[in-house]
RNA sequence: GCCCACAUAGCUCAGUCGGUAGAGCACAUCCUUGGUAAGGAUGAGGUCAGCGGUUCGAAUCCGCUUGUGGGCUCCA
């Protein structure tokens, strides 16, 4: 057990897995290698290409560096020693490396055993403090991250300072990989891909449905009671509304190949913001009627690179929780703090409660007036103050058409999903030249804010199966009730209590299998049924059910009218 | 798109040296009529992802394609 700084522990074993790699193949040159979340990586250049199998081997290798506790020793050069130690051990990598170090600073090496690298430090004092080590994967990455640069080869792995930690890190993997939307997706029977429909492209089941279909609800109610309305605007457009937009000009690889119909072209939507347009300039707008908010759950297709797709996370047909505010410079400060209550009010009702809004600001290629990006920044600053929260900012960050408020919720478990986003335009309303009649009678430019709360219903979805591992809070549950027949003689009574239930409005089944009452209550579980009722012949000569719930366990012999009034309550304050 | 890996029954997976396909779960039928996490028997279920090659013979070896996973890039 060491000391030392967990990232130094990381730094150092890269180091050693540099050394090992250094020692199989001679070849190597190598470029960098730092401490990552739960490990590290390092990227090198060489003939061999990697497969898994040799990963155990350098693994060998570097345990048996560990073992020797190699000393790291630290020393310094010159520039010009530098750059000629580096050339004559040809490695070009570092060597564009060794000049992105500015002219003055020092230049610093370590040296662990018969491998030398270019490196700031620090490190521990010797292999023998790197605790625990473990090889993870081959991966390829470009080298400075241009995709137009070689792709170089990289191995990742984990380290920890000991043992018992690393054995920690990796049980901690496994309760992340059951709540995995991917297989519960599966499991719990919710939707699928095939590929005969094609890669990133979603077939919702039943019970999914059912629990879409049920946010849906939701989310279309909350915005008309917010002071939304709501629009229907069709799948595909002419080559014209996307040349005015733009997207054909710079994000035409981006979209689905157009189709031709009576000689024009047609392109599948890779976004609703044409069509809002649209409907805008339908008619002259007076300053008197905005702000407008226009909702709509507006299905999109977008061509993502196919090593992008990951579950439901990244698909290429998704259904955006779209809206778009139109209003005057006056409003925009009170619109913007609206948005973001009504985000935070919608992602805790599904029980997320630690919420983080990160702002973005004028990139250096920028569309718009700098005093609009300015006003527009000084809003979403407000917003953000307006409802105490912290906010990270990331300079420069905001895209090319104005600046924007993404949010990052976190789960149970602890990670942190992208989701709402909040961003200004400043090019669509001047490229469809959007205007409204002020007081003064004249045309004005109005500003437009594009939101998601959501982001897509299908990443939304996809968080809400890791979120809830499952077991989907009662108000969501597709099936919200299981009874379960101690025989075949209480069957009418089963069917019975499931009609009154169902006149109610909750959303009970019976299990009609021959097999026993143990095996149907581990079905029922397996299948998170929120509550399970058993019957037999007790409860049927007395009129009462023998209930539990997921959350609170045995409730004990209730009567219909008790059990459906606990779940009301639960359905209607959505509890989780 | 790029790097590495994977693809066998609805699901989870075995399948040795290249010799013609297996288990558990799920499903169906029958027996059992039961009391809080798996009662029993029988049965059905396969273009071994697809196409091509090597071979007397391919789930197995080779190539290509498709899909999926872990990364890189991308996410306007």
């Amino acid at each position: 057990m060491s000391n030392y700084p967990i990232e130094t522990i990381r730094h150092s074993a890269a180091h050693v897995m540099a050394a090992a790699v250094q020692k199989l193949y001679p070849d190597a040159k190598f470029d960098i290698g730092p401490a990552t979340e739960n490990g590290f990586y390092y990227d090198f250049d060489m003939e061999h290409r990697l497969v898994n199998e040799d990963l155990k081997e350098i693994e060998k290798q570097m345990k048996k560096l560990i073992g020797r506790k190699l000393p790291f020793e630290h020393f310094e050069l010159s520039r010009a020693e530098a750059g000629k130690m580096l050339a004559e051990a040809k490695q070009s990598y570092k060597l564009e490396r060794l000049a992105d170090i500015p002219e003055g600073e020092k230049i610093g090496f370590y040296r662990t055993g018969d491998f030398v690298d270019l490196c700031r430090g620090p490190h521990v004092a010797n292999t023998g403090d790197i605790g625990a080590v473990k090889l993870l994967s081959i991966a390829g990455s470009y080298f400075r991250g241009d995709e137009k640069n070689k792709m170089l080869q990289r191995i990742y792995g984990a380290a920890f300072e000991s043992e018992e930690a690393m054995t920690e890190h990796f049980r901690l993997l496994e309760e992340a990989a059951k709540r995995d939307h991917r297989k519960l997706g599966q499991e719990l029977d919710l939707f699928s891909f095939s590929e005969n429909v094609g890669p990133g492209l979603v077939l919702w089941h039943p019970k999914g449905a059912f629990i879409r279909h049920t946010f849906e609800t939701f989310w279309k109610e909350e915005h008309y009671k917010n002071g939304y309305e709501l629009l229907y605007t069709p799948h595909i457009g002419q080559s014209v509304l996307w040349e005015t937009s733009g997207h054909l000009g710079f994000y035409r690889e981006g979209m689905y190949s157009p189709m031709e119909i009576d000689e024009k072209d047609y392109y599948v939507k890779p976004m609703n913001c044409p069509f809002h347009i649209e409907v805008y300039q339908s008619r002259l707008r007076s300053y008197r009627e905005l702000p407008l908010r226009w909702a709509e759950l507006g299905t999109v297709y977008r061509y993502e690179k196919s090593g992008a797709l990951h579950g439901l996370l990244r698909v290429r047909g998704f259904t955006q929780d779209d809206a778009h505010i139109v209003c005057t410079p006056e409003q925009i400060e009170d619109e913007i703090a609206e948005v973001l209550r009504f985000s935070l009010y919608i992602w805790k009702s599904f029980g997320f409660t630690e919420i983080k809004p990160y702002l973005s600001t004028r990139p250096a290629k920028a569309v718009g007036e700098p005093e609009r990006w300015e006003t527009a920044l000084v809003s979403l600053r407000k917003a953000v103050d307006k409802l105490g929260l912290e906010c990270e900012v990331d300079e420069g960050g905001g895209a090319f058409y104005g600046p924007k408020i993404d949010l990052k919720v976190k789960d149970a478990i602890g990670r942190e999903w992208q989701t709402a986003t909040i961003q200004f335009d400043f090019n669509l309303p001047e490229r469809f030249d959007m205007t409204y009649i002020g007081e003064d009678g004249k045309k004005h430019r109005p500003y437009m804010v594009h939101r998601a709360l959501m982001g897509s219903l299908e990443r939304f979805f996809g968080i809400l199966v890791e979120q809830y591992a499952g077991a989907f809070p009662l108000w969501l549950a597709p099936e919200q009730a299981r009874l379960l027949p101690v025989s075949e003689k209480v069957t009418d009574y089963a069917r019975k209590v499931q009609a009154e239930l169902r006149q109610k409005g909750f959303r009970v089944e019976i299990d009609y299998h021959a097999s026993s009452l143990g095996a149907k209550i581990k079905d029922a579980r397996n299948a998170r049924i929120p509550y399970l009722l058993v019957i037999g012949e007790r409860e049927a000569e007395e009129g009462l059910i023998a209930a539990r719930n997921r959350r609170e366990g045995e409730l004990g012999s209730l009567t219909i009218g008790q059990l459906a009034e606990k779940m009301r309550f639960e359905v209607e304050n959505k509890i989780v």
